[in-house]
DNA sequence: AACAAAAATGTAAGCGCTTTCATTCTAACC
DNA sequence: GGTTAGAATGAAAGCGCTTACATTTTTGTT
């Protein structure tokens, strides 16, 4: 006696086209190797139960659950949402479906997070950033799972990376703000803390002025949340004790955005009086008014290396690159000009 | 013989901890029935032997994959994102992983994204508005796979939905428009095609515009794609040949950033001889400059109530409501007033 | 101390699938 | 026509897990 209720096996395929499952399994699996009357039939019934294998004894049998996973900070920003769409792109083409997870910047939830994809049987997992516990990656490695970082380039334990050195690219946006003869700096920053990126940028920037004899003091970093309301909160912060400031440096568009809107709403003229320069290049950068010049990243590219990358990982393949590295380069606009002469 | 490579099973630490599978299973899933000392050891030998269950052989045993899909037409607005991230923020805290696709706005990429979904053992999903394929919702149906419509009200063949009317909704904007003395509109919107929300919108428009003895002749009304390049070009359009436009209606957020920014580049005075009004919301909304008058969405709300009703659905619940009204009010702000006088 | 009831543990079946191996059928050759 | 290689199909094992049922151990009661 069958099963009454719940849904169709493969049994039922089979016994309804009066083959056995094994035929039923070759001619969704290697349909070659099944004669052309038989396969039609098959497939006939298949369409007429609406019959879809069961994913967990497909796993089992097979040892590949054909799910990736991927842990990123946060998906409300554009960056990360267009990466994501892109990393999912990929991986459909190579037939995985997509699970993501996100960590909030907190390393201790994305190693919760990395847990509970494992739990779900992923074949590989995608880390944004360096940030990571230790151990979290250590049980990867054990385990045996593919991962890759992606978004920067210190890549630790021995693993894989697809991104860039976001202490060389913020350099890009410096040195363009020195050349325009920016004396008075004032960065404003994602949190560091646990944010290789941010962290990264920062120094970046200031090892560069360093290297122009500008030696910046403490209260002209300030660091925010990546959000509209902190960054206009931390320009005001930043402006409030050292007026003199006419370039700001920011960790990214976001912050670079509320910096721009916050200095518009105080009637601080942006270029004329305060250049700013942004990272990332979201699209809105460009429409801004005035329009950001920012360091533009190819997330794009970099999240389908990372995504091919992984995939290669999982197949097997030997003798992949241990970094890959995504274009960067800085696309000059209308936030910046040379600074007021006083 | 044991399997020398690949994981670690529950054989390995039943064996280990010189106990049943059973026990090992029961310590798992049902420690209360497990003896406290037997529990310790078991635990400890999972611990150091990094076991972790694989996840097709349970689902196969359970029935559950502990895995609920999702369909968005795209993550690349801010509406999605945030509202995906606390769908997944609730589903985390119901024990489920969030499987992610996404369908450009096309039914036919939509309908094969269940399919996808459903081979990987999803136990529910949530999909985004009601446009999609009959097929692909009968197929939900007879599968049983419990399934839910966020983001519209106007649910076909007897679905659930958490969502709001955009019909009435948009009318809010409209409204306040016509308060303020407008007479000649403009509408930006999406590709109605396939899409009940941009369809409902435009369409709720019309027809308050029409109480009020207002019609709008075909050229007012702009359709595009949902980016800022592409508004910008759908307010140039919409003015060239309609200059005495004194309102635009937007479909959304983005749009109206569109066409605010363009607005701006044209050098035309926003609010003052153009009022915009947008729809969603978003973050920056209320801190561009001018602030962007809005139909603020509860789409935070919206989204947890899909989730724990989806949970509830596949935890058979009965009597659940048919369908979840989301909030939803007009924000007034900058870029909106009394129309100009001629 | 003897026995029953309750708690803890083990044994083994089976979830739905793929795949090895055995078997049957087909076609090709002499 | 008989033999055989090759193709097509079926029978059955087993992937790693949970759980019903059987068995053993503990606890409580008189």
């Amino acid at each position: 006696m069958k099963k009454q209720t719940g849904s169709i096996t493969i049994d039922h395929v089979a016994s309804a086209a009066k083959v056995s499952t094994a035929t039923v399994s070759r001619a969704l699996n290697r349909p070659e190797t099944v004669s052309a009357a038989l396969k039609e039939k098959i497939h006939s019934v298949i369409k007429r139960l609406g019959y879809i294998p069961n994913a967990g004894a497909r796993s089992l049998m097979l040892k590949r659950s054909g799910t990736i996973g991927v842990i990123v900070p946060t998906l409300d920003n554009a960056i990360f949402a267009q990466g994501l769409a892109e990393f999912q792109r990929q991986l459909n083409q190579s037939g995985h479906q997509l699970l993501v997870a996100s960590s909030n910047y907190d390393p201790s939830i994305e190693a919760t997070q990395i847990t509970n994809l494992l739990v779900r049987g992923v074949e590989g997992i995608a880390l944004f950033g360096t940030s990571q516990q230790r151990e979290a990656l250590k049980l990867l490695k054990t385990r045996g799972i593919p991962y890759i970082h992606v978004g920067s380039l210190t890549a630790p334990l021995h693993g894989y990376a697809s991104g860039f050195d976001n202490r060389e690219a913020i350099k890009l946006g410096v040195r363009h703000l020195l050349e325009q003869g920016h004396k008075q700096f004032g960065i404003l920053t994602g949190i560091t803390e646990n944010n290789d990126r941010a962290t990264d940028r920062v120094n970046g920037a200031l090892e560069l002025l360093a290297e122009k004899k500008i030696r910046l003091k403490p209260e002209v970093i300030v660091e925010c949340v990546y959000e509209l309301q902190e960054a206009r909160l931390g320009l005001k912060k930043l402006l409030l004790n050292n007026p003199k400031i006419t370039a700001i440096i920011c960790g990214n568009d976001v912050l670079a955005m509320g910096a721009l809107l916050e200095a518009q709403r105080q009637g601080i003229k942006v270029p004329k009086e305060l250049s700013i320069v942004g990272f990332d290049d979201l699209e809105i950068s460009r429409h801004l008014l005035p329009s950001l010049t920012t360091i533009h990243i190819d997330a794009i590219g970099m999240w389908a290396q990372a995504a091919n990358h992984l995939v290669s990982q999982i197949n097997g393949v030997d003798n992949l690159p241990k970094k890959i590295k995504a274009n960067v380069n800085l696309v000059i606009r209308e936030s910046t000009t040379v600074a007021p002469k006083h």
